[in-house]
DNA sequence: TTTTTATATCTGTATATTACGATATATAAA
DNA sequence: TTTATATATCGTAATATACAGATATAAAAA
């Protein structure tokens, strides 16, 4: 066990990120489909408007996730391949 | 995205224990180490006995690491392989 | 049996996170 | 230019988490 503590805070920060049901469907769902809008991620998650922008914001924030604006929608995607395999991780179905 | 929600929740609360530097370095240590004592893990970790004691209670609740005793010590391990394969995919050095 | 050592639990406080209505902004359509 | 639509941000109350000193427990040594 050694104390290379930022490099501790900084792969915590992600899963704290991660560690959350409606965030881990948001991520889970964008893999699986390549990329969302907000409004259809809305409508798959039942959940008010500004909870899940908030949610989006603390993904981009992040680096897990990047919207491109088309018009009025914004398409949002996963951008981070680590995150893309801790995902397939946590989701195997082997053990 | 689908709607499984209890899934999710369980993933995430799993993330949610992990998602802590100091639970991080305690679990990819045992990983490393293969187990180790809980006045060792303070010795490296410099952290108030109560602190760790607490973290170490969030990890077994969380059916991440257990404990045997042995005398007055007791040693931890990690006794989840699908953790195991969430911190080695974190910690990769690839991406 | 008392004392010491290793670990766990309790308790209060500080801090962070979540949730969501209200409001703002940006773009497109009328 | 007004109106409608999609998304983001603000304000704030409720809840959860982290921290660390004080205390408890369990095992070993004296």
């Amino acid at each position: 066990m050694d104390k290379d503590f930022d490099q501790y805070h900084e792969k915590a920060e992600i899963l704290k990120v991660l560690a959350h049901p409606v965030r881990l469907c948001i991520v889970k769902g964008l893999i699986e489909n390549g990329g969302c809008n907000v409004s259809h991620m809305q409508f798959c998650l039942e959940v008010p408007q500004s909870t899940l922008s908030q949610h989006l914001q603390k993904l981009r924030a992040a680096g897990i996730v990047e919207g491109k604006r088309n018009g009025l929608e914004i398409n949002y995607k996963v951008c981070n391949e680590r995150v893309v395999d801790l995902i397939k991780t946590l989701f195997a179905e082997d053990h």
